[in-house]
DNA sequence: CCAAAAGTGTTCCGTCTACACCCATGG
DNA sequence: CCATGGGTGTAGACGGAACACTTTTGG
């Protein structure tokens, strides 16, 4: 080891991914028991350490990657924890990561071959270490952001319907919202397109899909829903 | 060294403290020349690294107090960051906060002893690593927080005027705002206290000054400017 | 034929914005 | 007496919130 900065003591560095999906009208978190000790079988957010010729994003994409089998996911840093006893085993400083899936994507044999479960965000258990304290700062981020950055359309298939983008902004924001408010901001929103297309699943009658049109969003990247 | 993931590999950590100040209607960075290589002497942030047994918080804390001599200062973390080769040293990952100070309340000798100076934020130069980054996404959050966290006293003293408050909201802001429209909406918010005391300094016929009551606002700490 | 979800407009109220003049005082 | 910054109110525009009924069709 021939750094600048020998003397400095070095500490383990981890990341710990909330991953949040949307099913039904509820948001889900995924999460599974902890296979290792300390705190063996508590339940926790999944994470990894960050190599030595890794950069964080880069960790936090490889342990995405290996739990769910997607790349280029909708990815935010959550920030850093470093509390000196965070982590009973040893001193480590994790940076949280929040990453939003569509459900639809998920290969279910990934998550039972990691054992883990989705879990309603509201009927969420005590987590490992602080894991709960990076899931609440992911949440708060989300409902500052879910108004002026098209996150929703994470949480969803490619082709959606009114009802459900509106199902996850009152799951993300914990409110409900009146369904022709809503529906007359979202006319104005030029990104989001109607298709011809038609969902007969989910309603008798059939409801209209949308699509979010990520090349109209990118020439005009500012909204206010 | 007997910890639970003795495999994997540890890295420096460092905080940068992006530090905040505000005088006559300019809002300041305190930056100064390094003084270490690699680098030396390109303009920075001001930095340490992390203690074996200090939390991230509590050294931003010790790096803020040895900088300024306060305590007890507005501090918020920016985020980490962790690009391989972005400290051209050695890997260094590090975890950016920012501080917002009172311009009276320092030390001027501290400053000099540091070789530290205060820049206009409009006339930043280019700084050492990512650090212009750092500072970007600093701006970045109290822009988004200014309305809605009591920020703006922190940069303040306890004793203030509306022109003086104004002048901090156009400078974080980066836009003129209707000083009737602005006194309107500061009228509304009840921790916001007029007091008898007028002060003759910087106008002919003195200008009532106001007071952030502390006790006030966390009774019931949400407002919106 | 009925249950279940889709779809659609209007009115009201409160909030934000634009805007210009008088006041007090030190020098 | 005048230059400087302090202080004040109103009208019009705009945006957000409240609110209920009709449509379609599978079972």
């Amino acid at each position: 080891m021939t750094g600048f900065y020998g003397e400095h003591s070095k500490v383990l560095v981890s990341v710990d991914c909330i991953v949040f999906g949307f099913e039904g009208d509820k948001l889900k978190l995924l999460i599974g028991r902890r296979q290792m000790d300390p705190g063996r079988g508590e339940w926790s957010l999944y994470g990894g350490f960050v190599g030595a010729k890794e950069c964080l994003e880069d960790a936090a994409n490889r342990v995405l990657l290996e739990l769910t089998g997607l790349k280029k996911l909708y990815m935010r840093q959550v920030g850093a924890f470093g509390a000196i006893d965070r982590d009973p085993g040893e001193r480590v400083i994790s940076v949280a990561y929040c990453a939003l899936i569509n459900v639809n994507d998920y290969d279910d044999s990934l998550r039972i071959q990691h054992g883990l479960e989705w879990v309603n965000l509201e009927d969420m258990p005590k987590l490992y270490s602080d894991h709960n304290e990076m899931v609440g700062k992911a949440i708060g981020m989300l409902r500052r952001r879910i108004n002026t950055e098209p996150l929703s359309f994470n949480l969803l298939p490619d082709l959606f319907t009114l009802t459900q983008l509106q199902k996850v902004y009152e799951a993300v924001l914990g409110e409900e919202i009146d369904k022709r408010n809503f529906r007359k901001r979202i006319k104005q929103i030029d990104f989001i397109e109607k298709t011809e297309l038609i969902d007969k699943l989910t309603s008798k009658r059939g409801a209209a899909l949308y699509r979010f049109n990520k090349k109209v969003y990118s020439q005009d990247p500012t909204f206010k829903l």
